[in-house]
DNA sequence: CTTGAATTTTTGCCGTAATTAAATATCTCG
DNA sequence: CGAGATATTTAATTACGGCAAAAATTCAAG
């Protein structure tokens, strides 16, 4: 059995690669990420090498092993399965549910979460539109050829389809525009002033380019 | 913000106090219950007294102070409404839940064990008809006039209401012979062999005192 | 009332995971 | 290329929660 903190630094680790691209992750990055001290890392970069789970090269980074892989794949599937589950059955809402995930994912055994999982009918993703792993940690869906929405001609028809950023404060002013995934809608206008300007459920919406640019969307065909 | 360790403390003992009656519980109860050295045990007692959860005397026990007390209620109402909540959504049975609750009631935030009562619509009692305490603590059903089956009058008509033996291996059983909380029946025999023959949704069971005197039932009126 | 058994406490130790500070390595830029 | 900035590693320390074994205390007989 992993201890919790073990479990943080894998997902940790993935999160980071999948987010930058790079083979290995530096121990600056986790550090960050964990909001631990560098030396502490070091440290718990080589336990995770003694247990296998990674290959530590030092002043180089870390890369996890397949089997450190797989364990946070499940993790990330377990977290993304819990906050699919808070919200559909509680009612949670999208900004509240990934701080209790965070919780949950290293309480719950294995059978349960795989009970929610055919509970929620083997749903393709989170509540953020992330991807939910399968347990063998292929994807049920292919997101790749999204693109944020400061990417998309003016006048095309959109599906909002994943949100990047995910702090609760932005999810929330999102919610308070009545943006949701699933949400379609025009762009109407890239505005000089660092903006986008879009139709959205008959509303007309003015979002910065900073915004804009954590929202992930689907071109659609016109009908 | 208390361990986890902390809290499986304040737990146990409350747990100790309700089951024995004594208003002082010994440190070799507590080992065993948690399954730690004796001294380990001694070593805690001293932290939970400078935490002012507990009052500790030497070589007599423990005792929770009101604040241990409240803080160790609140942990056997999140416990009993997990179990509940697992139950009802996810359709675990009732040998399955008391392990999952146990991880699983550290790891959420008071609202969402709130909002879980709300969903479940503030239940009384949990899978094993214990009673599940509001949240200041006091319980929502008065369960004290209880017996155990082996107490009953031959020919009455009883139900069953909670279950104390809550061992999996005994919940199984029971769900075996198709016997859950709110199931009635007659009490039809006190048998020579130290058993109880019953009847029970039609069918005839027999159940050794041992297994008897973990159910407790409410005599209820003929009509 | 004393002695042996059971229980509890004390002591000394271990492992994990964190910290800070200092030493060292690497990178970047003029 | 070399110097300063940045990042990483090392080392010493702390807190927590556990163990085993020795010492102390209490309890139960006789």
């Amino acid at each position: 059995m992993l201890s919790l903190t073990v479990e943080n630094y894998l997902k940790a680790i993935k999160q980071i690669t999948q987010k930058t691209g790079e083979s290995y992750v530096s121990p600056g990055e986790i550090a960050a990420a964990l909001n631990v001290a560098p030396g502490t890392v070091t440290s718990m970069l080589k336990s995770l090498a003694d247990a296998k789970l990674a290959e530590y090269k030092p002043y180089t980074g870390v890369k996890l092993t397949p089997e450190g892989g797989i364990l946070a794949i499940r993790l990330i599937r377990r977290h993304r399965l819990i906050e699919q589950f808070l919200v559909q059955t509680l009612n949670l809402s999208w900004d509240e549910v990934h701080e209790e995930a965070e919780n949950m994912e290293h309480a719950m055994s294995d059978s349960l979460i795989d009970r929610i999982d055919e509970f929620l009918g083997h749903p393709e993703v989170d509540p953020h539109g992330d991807p939910i792993p399968a347990p063998d940690g292929t994807l049920r869906r292919n997101l790749a050829n999204l693109i944020p929405l400061t990417n998309s001609a003016v006048s095309s028809r959109i599906k909002l389809v994943r949100v990047s950023n995910q702090t609760p404060e932005f999810l929330r002013m999102l919610a308070g525009l009545g943006m949701q995934i699933g949400s379609t809608g025009n762009v109407l206008e890239q505005m000089e002033n660092e903006s986008i300007k879009l139709e959205m459920n008959g509303e007309t919406k003015v979002l910065p380019w900073t915004d804009a640019k954590q929202l992930l969307i689907e071109q659609i065909e016109q009908n």
